[in-house]
DNA sequence: CTATCATAGGTAGACTATCGACATATCACC
DNA sequence: GGTGATATGTCGATAGTCTACCTATGATAG
């Protein structure tokens, strides 16, 4: 677990949600998913590689995706990911318990 | 880190915001505070014994909070906690913190 | 020609939060 | 006597993240 007293990288649990989203988009490679999660962030978010391919490695044992080489727009091999059938519905599942949790902590915060 | 699929009991870096924020309705012991919050969050949130009582460590050890022993409503023995200054510090701290990642997350998101 | 930076993928080790299971004890109630 | 709620706590396992490393290529600056 990280940090996460002020100045944080990832609300831990969230990465999974998050890349499998950018997948939604279309398949990608890793570098350009993390690019694309700090870009839409405002570099809230931090993807450090040391989570970020873990990540990737989860995601397809998984079975939420799976990935081929290829070569990226600048030339360079890459690995490009696609999400699966149950990759979407994890999403689903995943941004749904993610809502409710959120849901519940408000509720604490402000009821309290 | 939990399994957080589906069905979670905490999402994972919030116990100690909750239970900071549950001090500042006063002092509570252990048990009372795991309570009032599986309560307000309409037991969405469960609070395990073994996550709790490393939190409220965590808090002394930070400074957060302070401990004595006393007497729960109900006669037996409980250790009462009490937040800080600084732990009041460390909840807004949080919050704005989990707020602005909130908000990160949410343009990742919908913007994506 | 060389150094540096962005791109691209990855691993290893440490840290830490959380969880499940267990242990202990008291009190109320049946 | 047994069960369930209250109350505190520990231990080991699990897992996600981070820091720090490593390799490699292409582009650009000097």
């Amino acid at each position: 677990m990280p940090k996460r007293s002020s100045r944080s990288d990832l609300l831990p649990g969230t990465l999974d949600m998050l890349v499998l989203h950018t997948l939604t988009l279309g398949s990608l490679h890793g570098y350009a998913i993390a690019q694309h999660i700090e870009k839409l962030s405002d570099d809230v978010l931090q993807v450090e590689q040391g989570s970020l391919y873990p990540a990737l490695e989860r995601l397809q044992k998984k079975g939420w995706a799976t990935s081929k080489w290829g070569q990226s727009p600048t030339g360079r091999r890459a690995r490009y990911y696609t999400i699966t059938a149950s990759g979407r519905k994890q999403l689903g599942d995943e941004i749904s318990d993610f809502d409710r949790v959120l849901l519940a902590i408000n509720r604490v915060l402000t009821r309290g």
